[in-house]
DNA sequence: GGAATAGTTCAGCGCAGAATGAACTATAAA
DNA sequence: TTTATAGTTCATTCTGCGCTGAACTATTCC
């Protein structure tokens, strides 16, 4: 029993393991390849580490033409790294240094945008009742779809994919939701194509351009 | 954070580590001797891991003399280990012969009272509309408060303590929870002072008295 | 059909981190 | 005082396991 405890624990100590899982905290599921650029490792590897916590029955797939979603097989273990989580030290003080950090400020979240700007845009447009929130997802209105529309993002095209068309995504240095979903990765999708962000390499902070800046500041507030 | 749980989770992921949490669950103070004898390995080795897990804050250390007693800081620890050993996968055809394990059967989980019969006896609790369940924690009725006072167990001043009132604590081998939380504790001290219960040497089974059967079936069932 | 995308498997490399041995401090007994 | 026990620290060795690149299968799209 303490053997397979140990394994147990070993199986969920490797940082890359760790990672996937705390990534499937939110209860979606996630393809292989969402999960490589989340955890930020190769195709290869994390099809290794899938694959051992597959065997360990803690997390199921489902197949899906080419696609591969990975969850958590039960509850239980959602459970379980929660309580891992809640052993963590109390956060001391965040200090200004750290608050000011780029990934802080504006970063990706898979394929949206999320950080303090990810989550003021979202605000506002709440504010300028584009979009409500309904529980997990954001419901854009009629004055939204026209809005979206105007920047070349088609909602009806967006709602047929089979993922979440704008799920509300809980920031973890916010606190805050911030929009996701098909509609949120379109609409970061946009302010790359238009030059407003710029990825950063190797990392999922995001630049705001002079241009950026400028357009944000208009359309946000 | 997500590299603050990985932190987390790569710690208490190794072998020797895990041994040492392990053994830390019957809520005992080991020396350093006595674990590296319990976990079979050299006492450099586990000094160094002790280490780790005190600076963690997983551990706390009390020195008496040349002696270093080694316990969980907090229950919070003696949760997630058991939330983590919750994830084994189901035993296989589990025979008669290990089903009736005492340690399956009737053990301490740190502090509190685990296996078939704390389960049984918090299903009793609940039952009985003593207590209810609410997501992680009990709740106790007035009923419950009442039915405690009789048992000599103040309510009022357990939920002054820093640590949780009446937590549920996620069996691993029923799959069920059981009470938890300084409740739990004061419950299962309150049984071994009165003798129902007796702990048994060098491991976390816990023996039923003939005076605990007839008291513990007049109760709960 | 061919090309692109999604995902896995396998062999070999590389390294973080665990284990070891020796030296050290500190308490307790004789 | 000397000896034994309890425990830690440090420098070094060693090894398990994660990572990479290449080759592979399977599905979708044109």
């Amino acid at each position: 029993m303490e053997k397979d405890f140990g394994s147990m624990a070993a199986l969920i100590g490797d940082p890359v393991r760790a990672n996937i899982l705390w990534t499937l905290l939110d209860g979606r599921a996630y393809t292989a390849s969402e999960l490589a650029i989340g955890v930020d490792t190769s195709a290869q590897n994390l099809s290794m580490h899938l694959g051992k916590l597959i065997k360990a029955g803690l997390l199921s797939v489902e197949i899906q033409g080419r696609h591969r979603y990975y969850t958590f097989s039960r509850p239980e273990v959602a459970y379980a790294v929660e309580s891992l989580a809640g052993l963590l030290p109390a956060r001391p003080a965040t200090t200004t240094a750290s608050a000011d950090l780029p990934i802080r400020n504006c970063r990706t979240c898979y394929d949206h945008l999320a950080g303090r700007v990810g989550v003021e845009l979202t605000e506002s447009l709440v504010r300028q009742k584009l979009i409500t929130r309904s529980a997990n997802d954001f419901v854009v209105s009629k004055k939204g779809n026209r809005w979206f529309g105007q920047m070349g993002i088609d909602c009806e095209a967006l709602r047929q994919q089979r993922r979440g068309f704008a799920r509300a995504c809980l920031d973890w240095t916010e606190r805050r939701p911030h929009l996701a979903g098909s509609l949120g990765a379109a609409l970061l999708q946009k302010m790359l194509d238009e030059h407003w962000l710029r990825r950063m390499a190797n990392t999922r902070a995001v630049l705001v351009t002079p241009k950026g800046q400028k357009m944000l500041s208009e359309l946000f507030r």
